[in-house]
DNA sequence: CTAATTTCGAACTATTTAGTTATATATTGG
DNA sequence: CCAATATATAACTAAATAGTTCGAAATTAG
């Protein structure tokens, strides 16, 4: 009873149609949602022109289901390198590195679809899927800063809220400025220093 | 001898070329660069087709003429958004306020040509003025960070390279955040916490 | 008023692009 | 082998787009 990948009938793909999405996202990444095309998508794809229509829709859903995988595998890796064991101010540089490191990976677009991309798209659709991502961020970023606090690691009355919503805004500082060509050598230097600052204590009350 | 302006020959423009460059800007803002067309110039500027192609040439050679005049109209005011007689933090609050309020203006598009945009358009020429002009920002906010150690406001150890990088990052992530639809009320309270971020002393050697 | 100059407006051409259709091909089930 | 089904390849259609051309209009100079 484990037969439940039966072939169905008719002619095979000869594409994989998860594989197809991400090379989707990869090609949006590159070139923008505006300056890709169709052709682009059918040749990077490796999908036949009928197939992506019938398959994927048009150019809107397909950029959505793309979107919304590339932010599911991006959104797993983050969080597996904010929350595996290790110091807060190691899970805070890690997210942060990871953030760099996926920006400028060789042989890949710079910059990122989610940070890029994707808020420039006209579509109220993809906005309030970026406006649902961001807080996700903030929010996990928030529950590891609650985790340190329980772990005596920082004091309780932490800005726990303001200090994520700051880090993010960091990681979209480092990830714009990858997108701008600044060296990986650089970015990994900062993000360091970024996650410093936001550990850093709040000056004693008068 | 003031008459300088004595009228060349042939009929007269019915546009102001400074103020075509204006606007072309902020169709690229709205639009992003890939979704702008000659057409959407054509209209929003004033200006008749075969004129856009004579005195501004292609929409690359526009684009960048647009982003000049943008990037020197919004470095002025935030230069004196900076550097105006004030406290160093209320210095630094009030250029984030600065771009905070621009980039979530009413009747106007969200965001910034030189953050949201620019930085996705596939140009050698675009990227290196990006390039150059980031480095002036930052050594915009590092050149005021200086003066406030001449004025005693900052101690001699404040590490001016760092936190200036820091801000326009947090900068850069309020102003995503403004192009994604967050409301101005918040970006403008982020915009006072990001100030006071990068203003903590760093912790008492050990 | 005439000639020269420059812009304007509209139409035109060639190219690119989105989306569809038609036919051939590969597979399952009987 | 035959019917049914699903995909692949290529060609097609209609629309959008970039860039140009041409005659009319507005101005200066003489």
């Amino acid at each position: 009873m484990f037969q439940n990948a039966a072939r169905p009938p008719g002619r095979p793909r000869n594409f994989d149609e998860v594989d197809a999405v991400e090379k989707a996202a990869q090609i949006f990444r590159s070139k923008g949602y505006d300056g890709v095309t169709i052709d682009d998508l059918v040749a990077g794809m490796g999908v036949g022109r009928p197939s992506l229509y019938a398959i994927f829709g048009d150019k809107r859903t397909l950029f959505l289901r793309a979107l919304r995988a590339y932010a599911e595998a991006k959104g797993a890796l983050a969080a597996k390198a904010l929350l595996s064991p290790r110091t807060l101010r190691d899970s805070l540089a890690a997210f942060l590195r990871h953030a760099v490191e996926t920006a400028t990976e060789k042989g890949s677009a710079r910059g990122c679809l989610l940070v890029c991309v994707a808020p420039l798209v006209d579509d109220a659709e993809v906005r309030q899927f970026l406006q649902k991502a961001a807080e996700g961020a903030v929010a996990l970023v928030e529950s590891r800063f609650r985790d340190a606090i329980t772990a005596g690691e920082l004091p309780s009355d932490f800005p726990v809220a303001v200090r994520a919503s700051q880090l993010i805004d960091l990681g979209r500082g480092l990830t714009m400025r990858a997108q701008m060509g600044m060296p990986r050598k650089t970015l990994l230097r900062d993000a360091e220093e970024a996650a410093d600052l936001v550990l850093l204590p709040r000056p004693a009350r008068a």
